[in-house]
DNA sequence: CTGAAAGCGCTTACAG
DNA sequence: CTGAAAGCGCTTACAG
C-alpha cells in the first residue's frame, strides 16, 4: 500500500489540530464555517480516506452491519443483498456479505465470533436464519440489534420486515377459485420455511371461505427446487379427479410443474392452470410465463437495514404484495 | 457491545506476555508446545476472538480482500461470490463482496477509497469491471495485488482465471453442424463484453471450418436478457431461408429465444434447434431443458482468489468448459 | 524461547 | 469554537 495520509498530516496542512480534522470528518457541531472549509478542502486534495480500522478501534461504533443468509436461490440472495446494501450505504454503513451454515451446529458460535472480530453494530437475518431460536436468544442476550426478513416464528418479537404470507397465499388460491377451479393442488415448499406453513394456511382459508372442501390429496410435500416441483406435480396429476389448478409455493417448483406438464402435452392453460410465489426471474424466462404472487425481495431486505439503523422508524413493517397475472392461469375446463 | 477478553487478559491467566498470546493466535514459530497448548486452552476457554481492527491498524496486513462485480445476473454473481468467499475463507481471509457501478466516471476514485478505508491487500475483479483500463492502471501503479476473472483486454497481462471462450463457441456451433444444421443464427451478447467478440470468433472458425460460408444476416445483437434473446429471435426467424438453429451468446437470451419459438407454435427442437452459453440455473428450468456450454463460475472466481491469495500456484490459470446436451438441439429437418 | 517498548490512526472524555 | 492527553487492541522491530 503506498504510504496515505493521515488525519495528522490533514491537520498539519490545514493548520489545525488533528482533533478538529476529526470532528470535520465527523461532522460534529461547534467547528467555524472557515476552518470546516479549509479542512474539508485539504481533505480533497491529498484525497484523504481515514482508516475504517483505526475509526473502529478507537471509537464505541464500527458502522459496520452483516447480512446473514443460508438460501439456495441466487435470485433470493442477489435482491436480498441489493436491497440491504443500498439502504446501508446510504446512511454510511459498510455492509459484509456473510453466507452461513444454517444447519450447523456450531452456527451460533461462528456468528458470534464474526460479531466480535468485526465489532458489528448490528446483523440483519433473512430466512431461514430468522427462525434459530438459539442465535436469537443469544443476540438478546447480547444485547445486539438485529432485525429480521419475512420472520415466521417469534413474529411480534424485535424488529422486522415481513409480507402477510397468509393473504398472499389466499390471494393467489382465490384467484383461481374466480376462474372456476374447484380441484386446486397445493405443492408445499421445505418444512423448515415457516412460510411454507403460512401459505398452506393461506390456500386453506381460502378454499373455506368459498365453500371448497379441503382435500388433503390435494396437498403434496416439495423442496422449494424445480425438480422438486416436477415430482410433485407427476403425483398431483395421477389424483382422480384430475386437479385443475396446480398452486406451488414457489417459482422454482412452478417452473417444475410447468415442465411436467410440457412433458405430459398437457397444455397450460387451457387443461391445467399453474401459479407460482415470488416472482422471481424465472417466472419471466419460462414459457408461458408464469402468473405469480410478487413478493418485493429487495424491498423488504431495504426497510430491514433502514430500520435496524434509523432508529426513528419503529420496529416492524408490513410490505404490499402483488398478484402478477400472466399467462399460466386460465378459465377451469369444463 | 458486551466486554469482549483481549488479548492482555488471555495472557494474564495463561501466565504469560500478551506478546506470546499474540504468537500463538499467529502460528508463530518459537513458542514451546507447552506454552502453546496453555496459551490456546484459555483462549477457548474466554471465548477469545482478536479483533481485526486492531490486527489491521497494527499490522502491515488487513487479511481483507474485495470482490468487485456489477453484473446484471443473479445466477452469475452468485456463483462467483460462493466460489471466492469459499477460496477466501480457507485461507484466512475476509472477502468483502462490493458491487460496483462500471459506467460511473468516479468508478476508480470509489475503489480505491474502498482500498485505503478497508486497507485491503488486493481485489479480484469480475467482469464488465475486469475491462477498465483506468483501474488496471491505477492498481498497477500502487502495486496493489489484483485478480481478474474471465478477462478480455490484456489477457495475458498479471493473474487471471479463464475459459477459452473461443474454443467454447466453436464446439457448441460444431455441436450444431454435426446435427446436419447449416443455416444457424447467431445471437451476439453486449458489446461491452469481450467474451461477446471471442464467441463471435468462435462460431465463425467453425463454419469455416466445415466449409460453410458466413452468413452476415444471421448475426444479431441481443443485450444478455430474456428480452433481447426474443427480439433477436423474431428477428432471425423472418430470414428466408429460415434458419434451423440459433446459438445465443447466453442462457438469458436462449431462454427468450425458446419462448419466441413457443409463441409462434415452433417446435423445439423439431423445427428449430436452440443453444445457449453458461449452463445458469435457467438452463434446466426451461422446456424443454436447453443444451447449453457449462461455464464453471464458481470455479473461476474459487482459482482467482486462490491465484492472488497463494503465491505458489503461479499467474494463470485456464479451467475446461463442457457443452451440455440436453433436448433442444437435434436433427436439422430437411 | 520470551518479553518490554513503541506505535498503528483514529475517538473519547476532559479542559478551556 | 478548539486543543492536549489517554487509550482502543493488537503487531512490529529490538533485546536478551
Amino acid at each position: 500500500m503506498s504510504s496515505r495520509p493521515t488525519i495528522k498530516e490533514v491537520s498539519k496542512i490545514a493548520g489545525v489540530s488533528f482533533k478538529t480534522v476529526s470532528r470535520v470528518l465527523n461532522n460534529e457541531k461547534h467547528v467555524s464555517e472557515e476552518t470546516r472549509r479549509r479542512v474539508e478542502e485539504v481533505v480533497a486534495r491529498l484525497n484523504f480516506r481515514p482508516s475504517h480500522a483505526a475509526r473502529t478501534l478507537a471509537g464505541r461504533r464500527s458502522f459496520q452491519v452483516a447480512l446473514l443468509y443460508d438460501n439456495p436461490s441466487p435470485y433470493y440472495v442477489y435482491h436480498v443483498q441489493t436491497g440491504a446494501q443500498q439502504r446501508c450505504s446510504e446512511l454510511g454503513y459498510r455492509l459484509l456479505l456473510q453466507p452461513v451454515d444454517s444447519q450447523s451446529p456450531d452456527l451460533v458460535s461462528n456468528v458470534m465470533a464474526l460479531i466480535d472480530e468485526a465489532h458489528l453494530d448490528g446483523v440483519i437475518l433473512s430466512p431461514p436464519v430468522t427462525e434459530i431460536p438459539a442465535l436469537l436468544d443469544e443476540l438478546d442476550r447480547r444485547g445486539l440489534p438485529y432485525v429480521r426478513i419475512a420472520p415466521g416464528a417469534r413474529k411480534e418479537a424485535g424488529m422486522a420486515a415481513t409480507i402477510d404470507d397468509v393473504a398472499a397465499a389466499r390471494e393467489v388460491t382465490e384467484h383461481l377459485i374466480g376462474l372456476g377451479h374447484r380441484a386446486i393442488g397445493f405443492i408445499r415448499g421445505l418444512d423448515s420455511h415457516v412460510s411454507t406453513w403460512e401459505r398452506l394456511q393461506g390456500y386453506r382459508e381460502a378454499l373455506a371461505a368459498h365453500g371448497i372442501a379441503f382435500d388433503e390429496d390435494l396437498v403434496v410435500a416439495g423442496e422449494n427446487s424445480f425438480t422438486s416441483g416436477g415430482e410433485a406435480a407427476r403425483k398431483l396429476l395421477e389424483r382422480r379427479p384430475r386437479p385443475t389448478a396446480i398452486f406451488a409455493g414457489n417459482d422454482d417448483m412452478a417452473a417444475g410443474v410447468l415442465a411436467a406438464a410440457h412433458e405430459s402435452d398437457i397444455d397450460v392453460p387451457g387443461q391445467l392452470s399453474i401459479a407460482g410465489f415470488d416472482d422471481s426471474d424465472l417466472a419471466k424466462a419460462v414459457w408461458p410465463p408464469l402468473t405469480t404472487m410478487r413478493q418485493p425481495v429487495r424491498e423488504l431486505a431495504y426497510a430491514a437495514a433502514d430500520l435496524m439503523l434509523s432508529p426513528e422508524t419503529g420496529q416492524q413493517v408490513t410490505l404490499e404484495h402483488k398478484l402478477m397475472v400472466r399467462a399460466t392461469t386460465g378459465p377451469a375446463p369444463r
